[in-house]
DNA sequence: TTGCGTGCAAAGGTTTTGCATGGCA
DNA sequence: TGCCATGCAAAACCTTTGCACGCAA
């Protein structure tokens, strides 16, 4: 990743800390722009979307698309998750209750080292979020 | 669902067609449209919408989101699949050049055995994408 | 001072809606 | 004939781009 060097400019400062305040959760550009418009110190839609975008590259934001109608969703990283990158966290969200269940499990690694050696792709942790059911919704769906 | 009684128009019985002679792959509405103004007999946008909108409702066809600026895509479901419920499509998306890659492997199949065994959770293959780097990028890369 | 960051306005795309017309049953 | 389907035009959205100005280093 060529991060090029970066300012540290009120807005981003902000908007990281309004991520971090909705750890693990979903928030779309425009919760964004509403939050700080609320505020009373608004942040130019552009400005929102370059700087979620540069999160994404940096790989501390996560970015989610769920519906081709509806917007994109960002969702902050906790340092958590990457700072030993000893042991890869993968992520199941759940589409009824917005749970989300972190997996260690080595059959994922398998997965990976499958996909990578007759597919040619090497799947990134950090990015991927496996949608479904969880258990209890599935239940309370039946 | 409660599917309305249909009409069996020519627009749809050609939309189907298409949809068939393209099984396994995806089709955007674009790709609809455009097939049909060169055939000599277009289609409109909004009828292949609603077509399409109708047939993910009956369960014919499938919708996938793979990001939140390129548009939906299509794929038929055939009886096969219907009656089996086997072979899901997964997709792998390069965060570099944005290609996607299809798969449909029974490793992914076990590994989500295994998630629903051992996690509880069920993972939905429409919603879900693998994001990583594909072949061309990580040689590219290195 | 240098050059990135910001934000307005406008453009670019995808998808939906309103409405008059056309076609199936 | 009664209704749904069609398709054009326009609207509604989300996201990106151009450009002038502002601000961090």
């Amino acid at each position: 990743m060529n991060n090029k060097s970066q300012y540290k400019t009120k807005q981003r400062a902000e908007i990281t800390a309004y991520l971090m305040s909705k750890s693990g959760e979903h928030v779309t550009v425009n919760d964004v722009c509403k939050h700080f418009e609320e505020m009373g110190k608004p942040i130019g839609v552009t400005t929102v979307y370059r700087q979620l975008d540069k999160m994404v590259e940096e790989g501390i934001v996560n970015k989610y698309t769920l519906d081709s109608k509806s917007s994109a969703c960002y969702e902050y990283v906790d340092e958590h998750d990457h700072s030993h990158g000893l042991k890869k966290c993968y992520h199941c969200k759940c589409d009824k209750c917005g749970k989300v269940i972190h997996l260690h499990c080595g059959e994922i690694e398998e997965l990976n080292r499958h996909i990578e050696d007759k597919h040619g792709f090497i799947i990134n942790s950090k990015r991927t979020v496996f949608y479904g059911l969880c258990e209890e919704c599935r239940k309370a769906e039946a």
